[in-house]
DNA sequence: TCATTCTGTAATTATTTTTATTACAGTACA
DNA sequence: TGTACTGTAATAAAAATAATTACAGAATGA
């Protein structure tokens, strides 16, 4: 996984799935998370994008799942907050004239794709509704 | 994978394979990935704590493969360059009154290692001959 | 209707992580 | 003993992440 937005997504989804159809502002997600409101306000535009939350603006408002917890694996979290793959990415400009350099990029991305393909498996073996299951 | 320490090591290593016995200096290394030769020696040498490498130091040195490029998987090679774990880490303070919160880091853990663990199986699959081999 | 409490988003700043550079002591060779 | 290397540490620069601030817009309900 790139980065901490994984951690953060999840814990958003988890709390919005023990919250059952109770709207939960970002302001409380913030405060269990232990950051920012505007980090979790940006987050949640992302997991709405994917379909995962919806939320509602004005007062008393907040977010919920937008569709059941077991209809959303993890491979697909990870899927929504991954940004370039998973390797960390070419930002490399090998040796041209060299035979190695020349094509390494190629068969790195390849390797990398391949690899996250399986990870994106393993994590599709979890639902959000198995993981959350796991809090008392 | 946690960086572009992976790349490097690779890139390293095949370079390393191709050139058979020869010696090859980190400024010969590093005009092929196109970094400085002062990162070169710090990657050589923690390829060279994971055994896969040696050097030789003083005039007309350099490094070469410490074993065959056959006894060398990938997923060693992923292993040697991790830090942390996958996913970017616990840096994160969730609330500990929060029932998500106070066991999220855990179960994030358990996550992380399985996935993990599977990543590196797959990486496994090929060795350094495998992936060197690629090259003309 | 309008004060209140939310969201949505952008802009900015701060922090952390990563990468690059510089420097130089130590080693081996010829 | 000069030259060409490695090893490593210290420093600086750059890039990526995360945090903060700010404020317009939406929904509610007194």
């Amino acid at each position: 996984m790139n980065n901490g937005r994984f951690a953060i997504a999840l814990h958003i989804l988890t709390l919005l799935d023990k919250a059952k159809d109770e709207l939960l502002s970002s302001e409380y997600l913030a405060g269990s998370i232990n950051i920012n409101p505007a980090m979790v306000r940006k987050e949640l535009s992302s997991l709405r994008n994917h379909g995962f939350v919806e939320s509602k603006e004005g007062k008393n408002g907040g977010s919920s799942l937008a569709k059941s917890a077991k209809e959303i694996s993890l491979g697909e979290v990870y899927q929504s907050v991954r940004q370039l793959s998973l390797l960390g990415h070419q930002k490399n400009t090998p040796n041209p004239k060299c035979p190695v350099g020349k094509d390494i990029n190629e068969h790195l991305n390849n390797l990398y794709n391949d690899t996250e393909l399986v990870l994106i498996e393993q994590l599709s073996k979890q639902s959000l509704a198995d993981f959350s299951q796991k809090f008392k």
